[in-house]
DNA sequence: CTGAAAGCGCTAACAT
DNA sequence: ATGTTAGCGCTTTCAG
């Protein structure tokens, strides 16, 4: 009962079965063929002491683990929660096991805290969740002896790289809103984490030069719906902006808030855009407007591609998925 | 570079080091005390060889890994991730790896596959997060020979578990409701995964009675918001309900959502008050009134509680953690 | 087909 | 203080 059994060894089971180590293990792995009496009696044994083979031994021998690490910054927000999920659920079928870990800050500290505590680990791969720039810095660390995998971001190292069409996402909104009438679109920038712009940022750049029309400047609003709010509030008194374009849905729905609290309606004096399709937008009134994008895909594709690199299968190193405009409530035509 | 070389082992260092194995193992671990010059030199020949120990081979010696597995239905919906996140900040401290096991859904099949997947692990504990059938299954299926711990749910076995303090939660929001005029308060539960009410429920249901009011009928939800839009279409039909009680801010939103396209307008019409405190629920509009809870709290009391579990400490088995009545928008005195 | 022997990288026990 | 010997549980030669 509560006695506290060590668990049943390989040796245990031989012994029962009458038979020698390796010709368990050769039953265990399949690695080679074992009379069929002999196969029967190891089942046997191995059910009736419940053994379970010992991970630790295998991989020792092997060389090798089924553990692979995923270092993200936040796993709360619903891009980071989902494309995880993705991976997890692609490493599962692989029969890989993930582990978590979260860098605290971008602080190099943290990042490469998070980074050793990883690479202490008998791990046969990383992916890191290049959303932000802790991702970017925590890439940055990782020895290149490791096979890495990165989801998302702006590709610009040879790490195999799963993506989405970001950049014609945000060129469709924005695209989009102009065919609506509205003279411009206004851009409130998820943070930016490397040298160059977002993709979503890009992309809305591109359809506003395709029209002709100057680009405004871009708003950056940090992750938190907070800086949405502050934002929104301040863009309310303006009466030149009729559209905005947001970085994501969570900022979106902090700048419809802080615009309605700076007396616009929503959407017959501003019309507003977000991305993603979180999973609460359809709700939210009126209903956003979006781009959504598979999170879970990106998290599978991310998985397969470190786990082609992990066994040096010669496999495309990059992955793009499209993303999807998605036409709600919330983008009208300009008040007249 | 790309040269693929073998890391280098203990071996390799101890020879470099010209000193035995034994002692570069005890200038790593500190067991026992080695002569200065020795440790320099050893310590050299890691820097120079970039060595870093062999955990899996650790592992096999200690006969314990620096591994736990959480157990989860879903990690994209806010109130499992964040416990998750809590979680994984504690075990970071412990020095302890978190592995995410996601339960497909609560089918015997894939219940124990996940737990099987588990325990095929060098694991040396896991964290259920009760929050749903599925983790009521899992619970069942875990052998009582590797240390457990859960997060949330009913206390209804001896494993160590964390909980917040729903019943408060429920009775708080419904008595409030109810301080505000309302005749009564409606019910829109969470799926339930036991044999009794879960117990925001349980809170409401003692309000209603402490009150002398009999409790209408629970108006059952899935975890899927667009249930909530289905219900919430129902009750606006119904002139008797000015205010619901939702299991939690996503049923909430969908709640308002459909009562709103039933013609109802939010708060005047209808109080709605969820249960969560989610992220996005202060810019909901009307700014949802809501129960918070500390997800993350929580998922450090539950690695707390398996980490004292793990290592035989003396502890108290439960922790609880409060609930706060957070009161915005969303609720008025009903209709005269 | 199967057992004996070796070895994965490390730590613990035992000598010295 | 430090080297030698065992041994963790398993898989992989290597004989037979």
């Amino acid at each position: 009962m509560a006695t506290p059994t060590k668990p049943a060894s390989i040796m245990d089971v031989a012994r029962l079965a009458g038979v020698s180590v390796p010709t368990v293990s050769r039953v265990l792995t399949g690695a080679a063929r074992v009379a069929p009496d002999k196969v029967e009696r190891v089942n046997e044994a191995i059910e009736q002491l419940h053994y379970r083979p010992n991970e630790v031994a295998r991989a020792l021998v092997s060389g090798s683990s089924n553990m692979i690490v995923v270092l993200a910054s936040n796993t709360t927000y619903y891009g980071y929660a989902a494309t995880i999920q993705g991976i997890e659920e692609a490493a599962r079928v692989a029969g890989m096991m993930v582990v978590i870990t979260v860098i605290q800050s971008s602080d190099k500290a943290h990042v490469s805290s998070a980074v050793q505590s990883a690479l202490r680990q008998p791990i046969s791969g990383i992916i890191v969740l290049k959303f932000d720039v802790a991702g970017v810095a925590a890439l940055a660390q990782i020895p290149n002896t490791v096979p890495v995998a990165v989801a998302s971001g702006i590709v610009e190292d040879d790490y195999p790289q799963a993506v989405m069409d970001e950049f014609a996402g945000g060129e469709a909104a924005t695209r989009y809103l102009l065919s609506l009438g509205h003279a411009t679109v206004h851009h409130v920038s998820i943070p930016q984490s490397g040298a160059t712009e977002d993709l979503r940022t890009l992309g809305w750049r591109k359809a506003l030069t395709d029209a002709g029309i100057p680009a405004p400047p871009v708003i950056p609003s940090s992750w938190d719906p907070q800086t949405g709010v502050r934002i929104g509030r301040e863009l309310a008194a303006r009466s030149d902006v009729t559209a905005i374009f947001c970085g994501n849905d969570e900022i979106a729905m902090g700048v419809m808030n802080g615009a309605r609290s700076g007396g616009r309606h929503i959407p017959t004096d501003l019309s507003v855009v977000g991305f993603d399709d979180h999973p609460l937008s359809s709700l939210w009134s009126p209903a956003l407007t979006t781009v959504r994008q598979d999170f879970v895909a990106l998290g599978r594709n991310t998985f397969e591609l470190l786990w082609n690199s992990i066994r040096k299968i010669p496999a495309p190193s990059h992955t793009s998925e499209a993303t999807q405009l998605i036409i709600r409530e919330s983008s009208v035509p300009p008040p007249s």
